[in-house]
DNA sequence: ATACTTAGTTGACAAAAACAACTAACGACA
DNA sequence: TGTCGTTAGTTGTTTTTGTCAACTAAGTAT
């Protein structure tokens, strides 16, 4: 590829770090971490419901995973309950309260993507959005 | 903002957060790390020459930039000079060694951003560049 | 001269993450 | 059924990364 082209990407990327490290910010408040917040996110939303998906997923240390799972279910975010299919394994899922919070973190970000496209019209933000999905098509992540 | 539209953009935000996360491996192999690098090029190609200009456009916390700046001094990958015009400001060079280790890592960035796009056509990979274009033009980071 | 602000440093500490060694359960198969 | 290689998750130890506050020295303004 171009050098020119390659520098663009390269650019956007920096800039969507920048973005991102803005946007990141949603959990504030909430006792949760970035991570926690996520994992709390892929369990419900996603359906993952073991620690060994979070992990392939989200290209976490598992030893890290772990404790961090302990953590949020020693605070009472989750549950994590023995695979009686695989006593290996132990499903995953949230409590009331992991719910509850899931859901004021998702308001809240919510609110920030909300705030970062505030002075776009629909037809503009109809378009940011096809621009993202068209990324979200050509990037090759294998 | 109707809720679908922001649940795409927030799909698309964890989505490049993974993307972000693979290509930020240029560094391995040359004792770097992702903000170091990422200082090298600030202030090479951005010409930053302040710790303080880093900490506004990186957003970092100025005590923690000064001990990693000290480390990359004295393991020769740049220069810290007192400005004449204002003492308390240090201006930032890179050294020999500084130039060419961000030579090498540019390059290994270049090669992870090609492969992520490898199996596009050149006008395909136009479109992309456009699309990250529009967005970088109609977010709102402040 | 005084007081306020700014650039950068340092100490103390906490949070986040990596790494390796380990246990228990599983799967395959002779 | 027994044994061997693999897999899911745990735990101890350590390093890396980052936060926070107090501090110094230089600059700015009045």
């Amino acid at each position: 590829m171009n050098i020119d082209k390659i520098n663009e990407v390269r650019q956007f990327n920096r800039f969507y770090t920048r973005t991102l490290q803005l946007t990141n910010k949603y959990h504030l408040g909430t006792g949760l971490t970035v991570l926690e917040s996520r994992l709390l996110l892929e369990i419900y939303e996603n359906k993952l419901q073991t620690a060994n998906e979070l992990v392939s997923l989200l290209e976490i240390d598992k030893g890290y995973l772990s404790r961090v799972l302990k953590s949020l279910e020693k605070r009472g975010y989750i549950e994590q309950t023995i695979d009686n299919l695989d006593k290996r394994s132990k499903l995953l899922t949230l409590t009331t309260l992991g719910h509850n919070t899931l859901n004021t973190i998702n308001k809240r970000a919510d609110q920030q993507v909300d705030q970062l496209f505030s002075k776009l019209s629909d037809q503009e933000m109809d378009q940011v959005i096809s621009a993202m999905d068209f990324i979200r098509n050509k990037v090759d992540l294998d």
